[in-house]
DNA sequence: CTGAAAGCGCTAACAC
DNA sequence: GTGTTAGCGCTTTCAG
C-alpha cells in the first residue's frame, strides 16, 4: 500500500497525503477535514511508510554504522548496546558488523555501509584501515572512532587512558614486591595495545627490572593461545606476576594458569573486566573500562558532528578505574 | 556521483551504464568497446552505486534484521556474531536491535525493520509479541524465531532441548545426593524459561522432593538480584543445591553465594554457559548451548524461507551438552 | 487549501 | 548494440 493508492482512494494528491503523514497538515495548510480523513483512512488499513522511498526523496537515512571487532565480546557487545540505546534516543537506527580483526572485511563492511547511505560511521578500526578512513574524511562523513584510533589520522576518537592506567597496574604489582612481572599480549600495531605495552616496558625499564613478553595470536588458526601461554610460564618459572593486554588475552592466561595449577601463587592483573573475574579464586584484579560512559561520549561526539559535519575532530579519554581484587595482594 | 552523470559524461545513456555495472554487459549486448570505457571511468572516479535506489527499485534489500534481547549477552552476542557471518555468506547484510525484554519497544524495532524493508527477520520474541508476530506471518514475511518461541503460532523456530537437558542437569543432582534443590529462575512466560521450570518441577515431584524456587527479576530496578538471592539463601539454610535458569542468573546466583561463601558447599549447575565458568572454584556445571550450530541452522531456515516464501513452517532442535564439572560433585 | 509535477538514483521492458 | 521510457514510493516546490 503506498500513498499514491491512498491519494487515489481518497481523491487527494500524493501531496497532501504527504504532509498529513509528516505531520505538516498545518504549514500544508490542509484542511481539518481532509487532514481527519487522511488520518482515518492510513490507521483503517494500517498504512507504513516505504523508509527506503522516504530516505531516498530526502537524503535522510536516519541510520548509523556501527563497525566493531567481535560484537562476541565481552567489551564491545555491551558498548555497542549503550551505543545503540543512545543512538535510538536521537532518532537513529544502527546498522552493525563484526570485522573479526580482518582488513579486507573491514573495508568491504565500511563500503557496504556508505553504499546504504548510513549517516555516520562508528567505528573500532582494524591495524591498517588508514586509507578507508581518510576517504571518509576527505568526504565528510561524521566519524567517531573509538577503543583505538589512527594516530596518523585526525579523527574524532573516544579511548581510554590506556598508558596511564596500565603504569599504574605495573606499578600496584611492583609495590606488591613482584619482582619478575611478565606481560601477555597480542602482536597488533594497534596503538591501544601499544600504550599497554609501552607502560609495561616504562615501569619495569625505570626499576631496573627485566621485561618478559609473549605475543600471542587469536586469529592465527594454528596457534593455541592457552598452550602457547601454558609452555611460556613453564619456560620462565622465575616470572611471578601477570599482566594481560586485553579481555581474552586474560582468559587464555587464566587458562593457562589453571592447567598448572599456578593461579593461586602469581599476581595477575588484567586489562579489562569480565563478568566473572571478580569471582574467581583469587578475584582478579583489573583495569576496567567505563563501557557506558564510553558509549555516551561515543554517540555525544557522532551527533555534534552530524550538525556540524566542519567541526574541527576532537578527542575524548575517559579514565579507566584500577580494580584491585586479591590477584594482585 | 550518480549512474545519469556517468552516462552523460560518456554520452551513452543509463540503462548501458547500469548493465555494466551490474554485470549484465554480455547480456545486455553492450559493445566490449563501451563496457570497457565505462568501467574504467567508473574505477576512475570511484563511482559506487547508491544501494537505496536501487533496493527501490528492485524491491530487494539484501538485508535482514536480527532481534535479540540483550546483544551484549554472553548467549546472544555470539550467536549474532555466527548469524552475521552465516548471512554474509549469502549475501545479507543484518541490522540488529536489543529489546532489553521490553515489548512496546520490540514491536517499534519490528516495525522500523519492516519500514526499512528488510528481507527477512530473526527474533527472539519478548513475552507478549504475538500480535506483531501474527501480522509477519501474515503478510509471508520471512520469519525465524530462535531461543523461545510463540506456541500459539506457527513459525519457523530453533531452539534447544530446555526440557530434557533440565531434567538431566536436576537428576544429575539428586544422583549426587543432593536432598533439596533450589532453582533460582526469572518471572517470565518464555517458553524455554517454563520448560527448564517444568523439568525441575517434575523430576521433584517423581523423586519426592520438595520445590525451592525462587523468582527474581533484572527488568525491575527496584531489586537486587544479588541481595534477593543471599536472603533467600539464608532463609532456606536446607537448600544444598541449585539450578540456574539462565546465564545471567547463575552470575546473580554465584555473586550472592560468593557473599556467603557458600559456594563450596552447594552443588550447583547452570542453564548457559560462561567463558569463566570452567574456571571458577569450584568449576561450574553447566548445560552449554551451542551456539555456532544455533545460528548456522537459524539462518539456513531462514535461507529456505526467503527462497520459498511459502514454505511450510519447520522447528528445529539443537541438542546442548550438559558439562559435567566440580561444583556437582 | 490543494493538486501537478519534478526529482531522489536506480532497474528493466521495449523500441529502434 | 544502445537509447527511451516508465516506474519503485516518497518529498517538495510552485501554481492556482
Amino acid at each position: 500500500m503506498s500513498i499514491s493508492e491512498i491519494a487515489k482512494h481518497l481523491k487527494v494528491s500524493k501531496s497532501t497525503v504527504s504532509l498529513v503523514i509528516n505531520g505538516k497538515a498545518e504549514e500544508g495548510r490542509i484542511s481539518k477535514a481532509s487532514a481527519q480523513r487522511i488520518r482515518d483512512y492510513i490507521e483503517e488499513i494500517g498504512y507504513k511508510p516505504n523508509a527506503l522511498a522516504k530516505s531516498l526523496a530526502t537524503g535522510k537515512s536516519r541510520t548509523i554504522g556501527l563497525i566493531v571487532e567481535n560484537i562476541g565480546d565481552s567489551f564491545f557487545g555491551p558498548i555497542a548496546l549503550h551505543i545503540e540505546e543512545y543512538l535510538r534516543k536521537h532518532g537513529y537506527q544502527v546498522l552493525y558488523s563484526s570485522t573479526m580483526g580482518d582488513n579486507q572485511l573491514a573495508a568491504e563492511i565500511v563500503q557496504t555501509m556508505l553504499d546504504k547511505q548510513v549517516e555516520g560511521i562508528i567505528l573500532a578500526p582494524t591495524d591498517a584501515l588508514d586509507s578507508e578512513v581518510e576517504r571518509m574524511l576527505k568526504s565528510k562523513m561524521p566519524l567517531v572512532l573509538f577503543d583505538r584510533k589512527i594516530p596518523s589520522l585526525p579523527t574524532n576518537y573516544v579511548g581510554t587512558n590506556n598508558y596511564e592506567a596500565s603504569r599504574e597496574a605495573v606499578e600496584h604489582l611492583l609495590e606488591q614486591g613482584y619482582g619478575h612481572i611478565g606481560m601477555v599480549t597480542i602482536a597488533s600495531q594497534q596503538p591501544q595495545m601499544q600504550d599497554r605495552l609501552r607502560a609495561y616496558q616504562d615501569v619495569l625499564a625505570e626499576n631496573g627490572s627485566k621485561e618478559q613478553l609473549l605475543y600471542t595470536s587469536f586469529l592465527d588458526k594454528d596457534e593455541n593461545p592457552v598452550k602457547a601461554i601454558s609452555k611460556w610460564l613453564k619456560k620462565n618459572p622465575e616470572i611471578d606476576a601477570l599482566f594481560f593486554s586485553t579481555n581474552y588475552v586474560c582468559v587464555a592466561g587464566l587458562k593457562a594458569m589453571r592447567k598448572l595449577e599456578r593461579e593461586q601463587q602469581l599476581g595477575i592483573i588484567a586489562f579489562d573486566d569480565l563478568e566473572l573475574l571478580e569471582l574467581m579464586r583469587p578475584q582478579i584484579s583489573c583495569i576496567r573500562q567505563p563501557l557506558e560512559k564510553i558509549a555516551k561520549a561515543v554517540v555525544q561526539m557522532l551527533i555534534e558532528q552530524l550538525s556540524d559535519k566542519d567541526k574541527a575532530p576532537s578527542e575524548k579519554i575517559i579514565r579507566s578505574n584500577i580494580q584491585i581484587r586479591e590477584s594482585s595482594l
